[in-house]
This record gives structure tokens, sequence and C-alpha cells, in this order.
RNA sequence: GGUCACGUAGCUCAACUGGAUAGAGCACCUGGCUACGAACCAGGAGGUUUGGGGUUCGACUCCCUACGUGACCA
């Protein structure tokens, strides 16, 4: 088996369910080629210490823990078995033998079963050396998936976005600009759901109540217009619910007769028909939606290179069911409809076209997945989902298999969790949505507000700094919302949400921005941002972990793509700002008088801000030269 | 009723995939701006990792169970 083969295998076991062939085939950093020089150093030693054969992989190296000396530790507990000594000679005696035959390891302590190794200072400058010639946008090479699709944000067009529609968008965009910065070829795809039952009922009401207003009239986006009707229509229906109620007809039929419910349903079915009317209608009020949402898009910094229409699309799902008949794995029931015996794969029986043949979500979501394929051949499908639709999209997964679609293994679900609010769930019926508009108006206005209290932008035009604000603003939102694993399930606290200390956003564009200044003082005294660091003396303790911060950045790359976590990203760069602000006060810059070392921390924190930089864009946060 | 997630400091989140004394931020307390940007840094206090059992040299992590929360499927 090769080696790729065989780290492919053993990284099967990931705990998410991450086709095998996206896993990692780690590109050998240079970190790596420093852990693994010291794994065959430990083998070597446990050879001839203890006559022993311990192959380097089966070693396990973690970075060592704050409060020890030394940046790797080798956990010695697992080999007391095999060497029959205790787990503090083993350390004992490793240690002594790599602080004698190999070079890079410059000391070492044993804590109970931990061998701690202290790498030597020229290992470091070595290691910073490499990563400073590394251009910032080469690609983190994983062997994962080539072409890959990432359909998020998917909209209804009945309404304008929301909150939950913002973590949909920033964790998307996310996941694509991490799965590019591996060296895939990523297609950014949105799926309109701009056909259906929603947007009769905000055009019945329009209709009836709308005086043909336009949103130029109204004086407001096209999509808060459309919402506008939309609301408008549930107020009218649920009035017309109530009064069939009163006069005693029964809950469910009054819901499904009122007459405001029957007419929607007649909309949808002149819209299926090709009524010009309707069509026309359709047409000018989802186009003022696209106005709306492609004004939000461009605010918020998310960009699709494809878009999907399910009105262009929902047709061909029923292709697949017809495929699906033939071959024998659907079947139909007495009444027409048709279903899918899923009971095998720990399911359920599905329904996949109803008994008057139209179709059902999942029948157009076949015709996409088709439609995908034949597009771009991909070898990684990500939908970003909320996990409330979990079971369907296993459903999707398991039909698809059994319509023996070779892409059904490539399609993976990244489920995240809903938002919630201090006061519990948004809920649409109850106004506690937060509209995504007002609230980047509201962050940005936070920040508006913030950064003229501490006046520290002087001289930046009128239009620089509204630019400024919205990148603060935006970048505290972001990072709130993609600070947390997306599986899990996040409350949004609108106050936390605009803070610029701590653990946000801003407090790494701060950072940046610092390092931003140390490089124009740099430039204006002429120094050079690429040091001889051939006579560097005894690095600073804050230096080193710097530089193991940064070495850091390939393996969380790598890692952040094979399990589709923004927030890895996110820890990282917070890290790397924490890391830099602790020696950006514990070491002088320019009143450094040794002029090696002087250049090496300009050098150090030129690459700083590149990493902070480049880190944070593939969170699709912008950083400022100033704040 | 069934299936699947989740439960960690007062609050919001981490924990390198089974390793050391479980870490950050907010809030609270203390100290640091005549150094290159204090949107910062250093320190303090705060934990029976929901309860109970099990596997292991070692469990927040794996298994069982109870409780709680949430989602989905009829």
């Amino acid at each position: 088996m090769s080696r790729l083969a065989a780290q492919a295998s053993a990284c099967g076991s990931s705990r998410f369910a991450v086709p095998a062939r996206i896993c990692c085939y780690p590109s050998l950093s240079s970190v790596q080629q420093l852990e693994n020089s010291i794994k065959a150093a430990l083998s070597a030693a446990i050879q001839q210490a203890f006559g022993a054969q311990v192959p380097a992989e089966q070693l396990t190296l973690q970075p060592t823990r704050k409060d020890f000396a030394g940046s790797f530790t080798l956990v010695t507990f697992p080999l007391t078995k095999t060497l029959g000594k205790g787990p503090e000679q083993i350390g004992q005696a490793l240690g002594e033998w790599l602080v004698a035959n190999e070079a890079r390891v410059s000391g070492f302590n044993v804590v109970k079963g931990f061998l701690n190794l202290e790498i030597a200072d020229r290992e470091w400058v070595r290691l910073f050396t490499e990563l400073s010639q590394r251009p910032d946008n080469a690609p983190v090479p994983t062997g994962g998936p080539q072409h890959v699709v990432v359909e998020y944000s998917s909209p209804n067009t009945n309404k304008p976005l929301h909150l939950g529609h913002l973590r949909n968008n920033f964790l998307g965009y996310s996941v694509a600009e991490i799965l590019k910065a591996t060296g895939a070829t990523v297609t950014k795809a949105n799926l309109v759901n701009d056909r259906g039952i929603h947007i009769c009922k905000s055009m019945l009401a329009y209709q009836e109540f709308g005086h043909n207003e336009t949103p130029e009239e109204a004086g407001i986006k096209g999509d808060h217009l459309i919402g506008k009707y939309y609301v408008l229509f549930e107020k009218h229906y649920r009035e017309q619910v109530r009064q069939l109620e009163t006069e005693g007809v029964a809950s469910d039929i009054a819901k499904r007769q009122a007459p405001m419910m029957l007419e929607a349903q007649d909309m949808l079915r002149a819209w299926e028909a090709g009524d010009e009317e309707v069509v026309s209608l359709w047409r000018q009020m989802n186009g003022w939606v696209y106005e709306g949402f492609d004004e939000t898009y461009a605010t918020i910094g998310v960009d699709f290179d494809k878009m999907y229409y399910e009105s262009e699309t929902y047709l061909l799902g029923k292709e697949r069911v017809e495929e699906g008949l033939q071959k024998g794995v659907f079947f139909r029931k007495d009444d027409g409809s048709v279903w899918v015996d899923l009971k095998e794969e720990g399911l359920d029986e599905k329904l996949l076209l109803r008994a008057d043949g139209t179709s059902v979500y999942i029948t157009q979501d076949l015709g996409t997945a088709e439609l995908k394929y034949q597009d771009f051949g991909y070898d990684l499908s990500v939908y970003v989902i909320a996990d409330e639709q979990n079971y369907h999209m296993q459903v999707l997964k398991a039909v698809l298999k059994k319509l023996g679609k070779p892409y059904a293994d490539a399609i993976y679900h990244l489920s995240y969790g809903m938002v919630d609010l201090p006061s519990g769930k948004m809920k649409s019926r109850e106004g506690t949505v937060v509209d995504a508009d007002e609230l980047v108006q509201e962050v940005t206005d936070a920040a508006r507000q913030a950064t003229n209290e501490l006046g520290k932008i002087e001289g930046l035009s009128e239009q620089e700094a509204e630019h400024l604000y919205r990148m603060l603003g935006l970048g505290a939102l972001k990072y709130y919302l993609l600070k947390v694993d997306p599986k899990k399930r996040m409350l949004f606290n609108p106050e936390e949400s605009v803070q610029l200390q701590g653990h946000t956003g801003p407090f790494i564009q701060y950072s940046h921005a610092r390092i931003a200044a140390i490089r124009r003082k740099a430039a204006e005294l002429g120094l050079s941002e690429t040091a001889d660091l051939a006579s560097l003396p005894a690095l600073h303790e804050t230096e080193v972990g710097m530089v193991q911060e940064l070495a850091r950045y390939s393996s969380v790359v790598t890692e952040a793509a094979n399990t589709m976590s923004p927030a890895i990203i996110a820890q990282y760069a917070y890290d790397l700002a924490k890391a830099y602000n602790r020696f950006y006060t514990e070491v002088p810059v320019f009143g450094e008088v040794d002029e090696t070392k002087r250049n090496f921390r300009v050098a150090l924190s030129a690459q700083t801000g590149r990493m902070i930089k480049a880190s944070m864009r593939l969170l699709g946060i912008d950083v400022p030269e100033r704040m």
C-alpha cells in the first residue's frame, strides 16, 4: 500500500462523516519535517537505548503545554509495555540520547510520562526563513478533492435575508475559500428557491394591496418590499382562518379552506401552467428580490460563481423519479404516488412524487444534484444547510445511491446548528427574526461610534472612514458567527456581536493595524523586511512562540478543510494575534540596539501581519492598515 | 412513539481526535501608557466537564444508563 493510500484509510475514522477521498494527505511542511525528524531520532534512540524496534510513525508527538519548557512532547506511557521500563525512566533515557545525538534538540525535561523536548533556536530561525519565503497565496495541498461545488445561501424569494442566512452565507463563503486554499477549484453555487406557494402568497397580497408600487416608489429594497407583502398575506390569511373557526369550522379544515389559501394555490397552478399574467408578475417581483439580495450580498462580501433557480430545475427531478421506477428501486402506490423504501438504510419510506404528479422538495433536489454534476463533474459537493434538514439530506444521498449515481458519495452535508437569540428561537410569527440588512447597519454604526471615540484615524477621507466602519462591523459580526463550531447550535447575543475587545474580529484586525504601523515605520527608516538571520543571537521566548504559531498555518488550514470548519481558522487567527500582542509588549522593535535582532523583529512582524491577513481572508474578513 | 444531535466557569465558547494542573473571552478584582498604536498586556478569583455506572496506566473525549434541551420522521 502506498503512503498516500495508507494515510487515506487512516483518516477514515474522522469524527466527521467526510468522504474518505477528501481526507488528508498532509504535505510535508517545514514543521512536519521537523517533527518527523524528531520522531525518527526518537525511534533510533529507542533502538539504541532499549534495543527495541518502534517505528517512528507509531510515536505520538504533541505540542508541549504552555506551563512546561519545550516545544514537542512525547507521551511515554504507551512505550512502557514494549520496553518494560517505567515512563519516567524511558523519558530520561530518550531525552539524554537526543540531546547528545540530535542537534535540533537543545534540551529536555521529564514530567511523569511526558518527555518535553526543547528545540534549538537556530532551528526556529531556519523554519522562520522558510515560512517567510512562502508566497501568501501558495496553496496548502492536502491531496483532497480537486473540483468542489459549495452550495450555500439558497434563499427563498418571499422575504429578505435574516440572521440564520448570515451564518449560512459566512460559513459557505469561508468553507469555499478554505478549500481553495488547499488548491482545489471551487465553484460557489446558490440555489434560489424562486417558485412555490410561498412566492405566490406574496404575489397574491401584492395584487390585492400593492397598487402596483415599486421598490423605488416605496423607497425600500426589493426583497423587503416582497417580504412586506408576504407578511400582509399571513395577516389576512390568519384573519380568514379565525373567521372560519368562529363559524364552527374545524381548525385544520379552516386553514386549508381559507379563501386566500385557495387563491394562492390557484395561482401556483396558473404559474405551473405558464399563465402569462402570473408569470410576468412573478418575474417582476422576483427581479426586485434579486436586486435586493445582490445588494446585501455585495455588502456582506459574499459571491457566487453559479446561480441555480428551482423554477429551472424542478422538472428535472421527475426524470430521476422515472429513472428510479424503471430501475425498480422506487415503487408506485395505488393512488399513483411514488415512494422509495429506505428501511435497509435505517431510514423510512419516503414520498418522491405526489399522487397528482406534483413534485416535493426531494424531487427537485434529485434534479439539481444531477444538473450540478453535469455542469461541474465535481468530486465533492458541499451543501451548506441547517441541521434541521439532516434527515432530508440523508434521504437525498440514500436515494441517489439507490439510483446508482456515482456522485452520491461525493455529497457532503455541511450541517450547521441554528442560531438562537437570548429570547429564544427566532420565529417569524412572533416578529423576533433579526433582519440581515438591519443587523449589518447596526454593527457598522457600532464600529463607527467606537472608532470615533478612540479618535485614531485622523487623515482618513470620509469615504475611507466609512469603508473602515463597515470592515470593522462586518469583522465583528462574521467573526462572532464563525468562531463557533459550525455543527453546534449557537446563541446570538446582539451586544456581544458588536464587541471590539477580547476574542473578537476587531481584536485581530487591531493587531494587524498595529503591525501595519510597524511596517510603515520600518519603511520610513529604510529597514528591510527580509533579514539576514545567520548571526542572530538567542531568541526571546515570545519570538519562539511566534515562529511556532506561524508554522502551524498549513496544518491548521488542512484541518479546517478536512473538517470544513472555519472555527478552526478563527481560533488560529486569534492565537496568532494574541501571541503577537504579547511579543509586542515584551520586546522592543525599533528600540533594539542589536541590528540583527531589530531586523528579525521587523521581519517577524511583517510575516505575522501577512498570516493574520491570509487567515482572516479565509473567513471572508478584511483587515485594515489603520483603525 | 421512533431516529439523530447536544449538555464544559455566572454568561458565550475552546480543548490538537484517549494524555500533564480542563483553557480563552465577557462580567468581577489588582497592576501596567514620557517606549513602536492601551480596541493592548500581566496577574487574581471562578470547575465533582448534567447525574450514575463501565472500558483504560490515563476519559470532557469511547460504551451503557438516567435526566435535561433541540431537531427531524409520521
